[in-house]
RNA sequence: GCACCCGUAGCUCAGUGGAUUAGAGCACUGGUCUUCGGAACCAGGUGUCGCAGGUUCGAAUCCUGCCGGGUGUACCA
């Protein structure tokens, strides 16, 4: 309804002016009407007129449209327009928007390493990603979820000496007396063991360098068969195991598919190689870098001086595979803020040898995540909050309130609160805010759908049609059928947490309606029993996008 | 130093060119109804929209400078 209002006034616009203009109709509070436009006050210098008359002129043509019911000039020079309750229902009728239809969108997000623990960012890019992947597909694209982590590079070497100092040598059996469930955090102990030795340490950071050799050296052989490579490999795979475990917990879209560093690392540098022939890239103190200067950006180390690639060659490599695999009309990455400058530089370096792909990359950055009243996380010290934290915070604060949540109220309340942050700072949690059953929480959301599933069960069977609405029914219709525009909106923007607020502004609307109208037993019950129908359609569609269950009761 | 992000109510955040009162939640105070699931509803805000200039008919929103916080700034990811 929104884009076909808007072609009436640009209609309008060229007929009276001849001036083609863009039309984008905003949502006026309700009591101006259902949309309003600012179009007369861009065009006062331009055609030359006072912005009240261009308004007035405006309303004399549009207010005939049988769509709408009222036409007024407001203030300054705006244009309110008020539906008719038909216009209105039919807006609700319709089909989502699928803006995005027939492209292909790689969505790449989690990235966790493995032999590192998967951090509370992690949790915000899993979660964040799995939402941004289901309303690209929901847009109507073809939708390709990547994960992408290190399982070669410095972090492994330094895990790797932690480990085999752990094991008292190069013994991979003894990985065997490691129970199933202390190996995440084994291991997540291990990585800080060996990041301390390299800071600290000289003897320890040359035989971590001698490592990261070592296995790059094992990839390239693909040896599975010494002792160091046994050891690395039963290693990558509990990592692995952890974070499929994860992600089954957290009921995330499983991904399509997984890239280890070690798959693109040789694309990436046999590429670089390639291109310092060509003189994308120079050589500078044994290394090989790109010199961003040039384009306003940093310098960086793509192969470094032990003639090994860095992550950002390793970047080329997967940016490359993605385009020969998917030739997407889209890659979204979506990873910490800390990377924004860095992805700049990789991406103005692809673009000169490759620019299809540079120029159809989206890189989207978030903030730490941080526990309210809690310290500050530092890698170093291995104080990091990890996901499995951050989802024991909410159990913990859902027990201390006495409700008792499910496992799946929990899910919801740690993916709310997360979600309905705009991406990019950071994100204070509050466990027991994100658990509280009252205000902006994911389990207030599911009560307020069970609660009118409950009523719509009750009633049992009703038909009825949407028409001559009281003013309450139709402020609550009014809401329902702005979800469609929420989306797109929140789909152009790369934005899911404007579903959230949605849902909240739609929920509270719900609730003083309830409160105010009787339904059952009314002589309008049937009538409102289809508005809660549709309510408790929408509030589901917007919590599935946000990958949040809607059960029917609690 | 330079670059990027951020700064809105006591706290956590929406709002990122529009107007008649800058909005929510939490917290706090009072009230409603002999509950259609009260996990509700209604009422209660003197906020330097970090500060100062500028652009604009119109600025929390755009530009410039400054202050404060975070991040990055060649061989980590």
């Amino acid at each position: 309804m929104k884009s076909e209002l808007e072609q009436a006034v640009a209609t309008a616009v060229k007929d009276l002016f001849s001036v083609d203009l863009s039309v984008e109709l905003a949502r006026p509070d309700e009591q101006f009407g259902d949309f309003a436009t600012n179009v007369a006050l861009q065009l006062a210098k331009q055609v030359g007129k006072n912005p009240r008359e261009i308004a007035e002129e405006l309303r004399q043509q549009l207010v005939s449209d049988s769509r709408l019911v009222s036409v007024e000039v407001a203030g300054p020079g705006f244009l309110n327009l008020k539906l008719s309750d038909a216009a209105l229902v039919a807006g609700l009728s319709r089909e989502a928007n699928k803006p995005l239809a027939g492209k292909t969108v790689l969505v790449e997000y989690s990235d966790p390493n493995p032999f590192k623990p998967l951090h509370a960012g992690h949790l915000y890019t899993t979660l964040v990603g799995d939402t941004l992947a289901r309303l690209v597909e929901h847009a109507g694209a073809k939708v390709t979820r990547l994960n992408y982590g290190g399982d070669v590079g410095l972090h492994v070497a330094k895990s790797m000496w932690a480990i085999v100092r752990e094991l008292g040598g190069e013994l991979p059996e003894k990985l065997h007396d490691i129970a199933e469930s202390e190996r995440p955090a084994w291991l997540g102990a291990r990585y800080v063991e060996g990041n301390n030795a390299y800071e600290d340490d000289e003897t320890a950071k040359a035989e971590i360098v001698e490592n990261n050799k070592r296995v790059y050296q094992l990839q390239a052989d693909a040896d599975h068969d010494s002792a160091f490579a046994h050891i690395y490999w039963m290693c990558r795979q509990w990592s692995y195991d952890y974070f499929a475990t994860l992600y089954q917990q957290l009921q995330v879209v499983p991904f399509d598919r997984y890239i280890p560093e070690s798959e693109v690392t040789q694309l990436g540098f046999n590429t670089v190689k390639e291109q310092l022939d060509k003189g994308v890239f120079e050589n500078s103190d044994g290394a090989v870098i790109f010199d961003g200067e040039k384009l306003g950006l940093h310098k960086r180390v793509f192969i470094n001086s032990e003639g090994l690639p860095t992550y950002e060659t390793k970047d080329v490599g997967l940016s490359l595979t993605k385009w020969q695999d998917y030739h997407f009309d889209e890659s979204i990455i979506i990873t910490a803020n800390e990377q924004a400058q860095y992805m700049q530089v990789v991406i103005a370096a692809i673009n000169q040898f490759a620019p299809e792909p540079a120029e159809r990359t989206r890189h989207l950055t978030h903030g730490f995540v941080k526990l309210q009243g809690g310290v500050k996380m530092s890698s170093r010290k291995g104080n990091v909050i990890t996901a499995l934290e951050i989802l024991e915070a909410a159990r913990e604060a859902g027990a201390e309130s006495g409700t008792n949540p499910s496992e799946e109220t929990i899910l919801a309340a740690v993916k709310y609160a997360l979600a309905k942050n705009r991406m990019g700072g950071d994100i204070i949690y509050d466990p027991k805010e994100s658990i509280a059953l009252e205000g902006n929480s994911g389990p207030y959301l599911q009560y307020a759908h069970a609660r009118a599933r409950s009523i719509l069960a009750k009633a049992g069977q009703f038909h009825a049609q949407l028409e001559d609405l009281e003013p309450a029914e139709r402020s609550l219709l009014r809401k329902i059928t702005e979800y469609n525009e929420v989306l797109d909106k929140a789909v152009a923007e790369r934005m899911p947490h404007m579903i959230c607020t949605y849902l909240y502004e739609l929920a509270q609307v719900f609730n003083s309606f309830y409160e105010h109208n009787r339904v059952i037993d009314d002589s309008r019950q049937n009538l409102r029993l289809k508005l809660i129908e549709h309510y408790a359609d929408t509030l589901k569609s917007g919590l599935e996008l946000l990958g949040i269950h809607a059960p029917d009761r609690m």
